[in-house]
DNA sequence: TTATTTGCTTTAAACGTTTAAAGTGATAAA
DNA sequence: TTTATCACTTTAAACGTTTAAAGCAAATAA
């Protein structure tokens, strides 16, 4: 079966390719193509079963209709949520997308970059790794279009949508406090990424602004290499201490369902012992015999807003635009009242 | 910033197009380039910051180096394992991987594949979803490379990798049989797939072998659409039974957590009063009070099989190849010894 | 001296499209 | 009759590569 191309439909019609080139792309009456050679044009197409190669179609029109997009790690459940959202309201736009998954690794981020960079991807969202302001800047000195998702660098200015971190954790912390907690802990990624750190800027400002000290041990920093190990000890440390805490603020789905496989293994009752907050949506979060209260991103709407914010950078360049959503507390029954 | 392609770095050297590609192609000596245009022309490559363009090489070289991947739903956790399986794969082999989700749509899938295929990929590997055969044969008639995973089409004679579903279902209902269950419920999907209803014909089959008699209401049949109240009622059925069941067999993740989730709403303790297995791996299961046993599906192997077929195939055409892998068995406590 | 080889470089066509511009024959207007 | 207009069609260049083939000096051989 040897590929047919617009030169085959001519040939089996008996004109010249542009004229076919007219009518498969719809300008059979603005160019004034006979109704007669339209009509065979468009049956021959039909018939031989015509296949327009977007690969050539793109070399001539210098625009590939495809959006390249870079998660962190295609196994976080934000990462396919978000993915299902950018494909749906590409697919709307008429784009594709072309993805990748950097698996948190700065190298493997580059590369990826490049390679959809390399393939003429119309513009990028990238949920970026630490460290990767600098492909970051080179891609604005490249003039590729692209938006940052998630997380982004105060220090480089660019065009990004992400939650408003610092409200959601103030917000998550407030809730807490409201419902009578007074030592609450805070889990989250030794990091130096920026929305990470709202997120403790936020539980901080929280406890100040409530009259509540903060102990330092109250702050649970984790290694993400040796995240499960942090988890126990930090847990150990906060339930162990003459005053234990009476809440866990988990920055994120990942630390929460560690600490909570913990605690079942501990036998620590959630939320009788300890209250549970969490980042993020699970499922586990359902299935945990207390269904965990959490901070839900809206990921519908953070991949819709990247996705618009990118398109309108491809068509008309200069945008200069942050977004920062608000978070959904969804509330399960692992917060004592 | 315009971009800069072999012309430019010819002209900034002094030299023709074709050296610049033979150069930044690694033919250098093969052709017989001088040392000295060599040198200054990575060089200039170098500091022009020269990209190729993949979409001209593509066109030329009517090869892309791409895979179009097609999955079921991007949400599931086979989808997502899968996925990073076979881009880590097709990564070391030097493929990109383009990637859709048909959420189980007909039409979806139709449109996926046809994009894929207009946009020159070199293969696919695909997640049919029901009804898809003609598609398939489609391609087949196209010439098109592709391997099917985890879901086939007995009559479609096509390459696929796929779990040995029939082995791994009686596998699960003779553990469940030799630790003394008796009257064993599988819940399954209402549908055509061969694959599921080698789960259903696996798990009667090992019934049958230890002279178990099935009862009809055992098999509970589950419609996609309805899923959360067909469960429900279904475990209503096998529990309220004058001769309750005291086992559950889910035939995928999805059902096993939605069961479970009904069964904590009951309050029905498992593995006391009704013992839990179930295929695939979840969060979740490690989650749930009782870790739930489970049938762990090889998504490594079954990512790595498929792309290796398909290169396979896109190199060397014709290739005939079915391939059953098997699954693991992972032991929870959700099953009454 | 002339012919051949060697070492290196350029030319030009091709991949499958798009599209501005030019071409053509018929009919209408001058 | 000449010219203009109309209705339609073709030509040909371009997008950025790859690569077979041809070209061209200088060196070597005859």
């Amino acid at each position: 079966m040897k590929k047919v191309g617009l030169k085959e439909i001519a040939e089996h019609v008996g004109v010249s390719i542009a004229l076919v080139s007219y009518v498969l792309n719809g300008q059979a009456e603005q160019k004034q193509v006979s109704k007669d050679n339209a009509e065979k044009i468009k049956k021959a197409a039909e018939e031989l079963n015509y296949r327009p190669n977007q690969i050539a179609k793109s070399l001539k029109m210098l625009k590939t209709q495809t959006i390249g997009l870079v998660v962190a790690d295609i196994n976080y459940r934000f990462s396919t949520g978000i993915t299902r959202a950018i494909e749906a309201e590409a697919k709307k736009e008429n784009y594709t997308v072309l993805f990748g998954s950097s698996n948190e690794s700065e190298d493997t981020f580059d590369e990826l970059v490049n390679a959809l960079v390399n393939r003429q991807v119309d513009g990028l969202i990238l949920v970026p790794t630490e460290k990767s302001q600098q492909q970051i800047k080179q891609l604005q000195k490249w003039g590729v279009p692209f938006v940052l998702l998630d997380r982004y660098f105060p220090e480089v200015q660019a065009n990004h949508v992400a939650l408003n971190n610092y409200k959601a954790a103030y917000d998550g912390t407030a809730h807490l406090i409201k419902q009578g907690h007074g030592r609450i802990a805070l889990f989250n990624y030794q990091s130096t990424f920026y929305h990470l750190q709202q997120r403790n800027q936020g539980y901080l400002d929280a406890l100040k602004d409530h009259g509540i000290g903060f102990q330092k041990h109250w702050l649970q920093e984790i290694d993400n290499a040796d995240r499960v190990a942090d988890i126990q000890h930090g847990l150990g440390i906060i339930l162990k201490h003459p005053q234990p805490c009476d809440a866990a603020f988990f920055a994120t789905d990942t630390l929460a369902i560690n600490g909570l496989k913990y605690l079942n293994k501990l036998g620590v009752q959630v939320p009788q012992q300890l209250s549970v907050l969490s980042f993020d949506e699970s499922d586990a979060f359902e299935l945990f015999y207390t269904p965990i209260t959490h901070l839900r991103q809206p990921l519908e709407a953070m991949g819709q807003a990247a996705v618009s914010m990118l398109i309108e950078q491809i068509d008309h360049h200069k945008v200069n635009k942050q977004l920062a959503l608000e978070s959904d507390l969804v509330a399960g029954r692992s917060c004592r009242e």
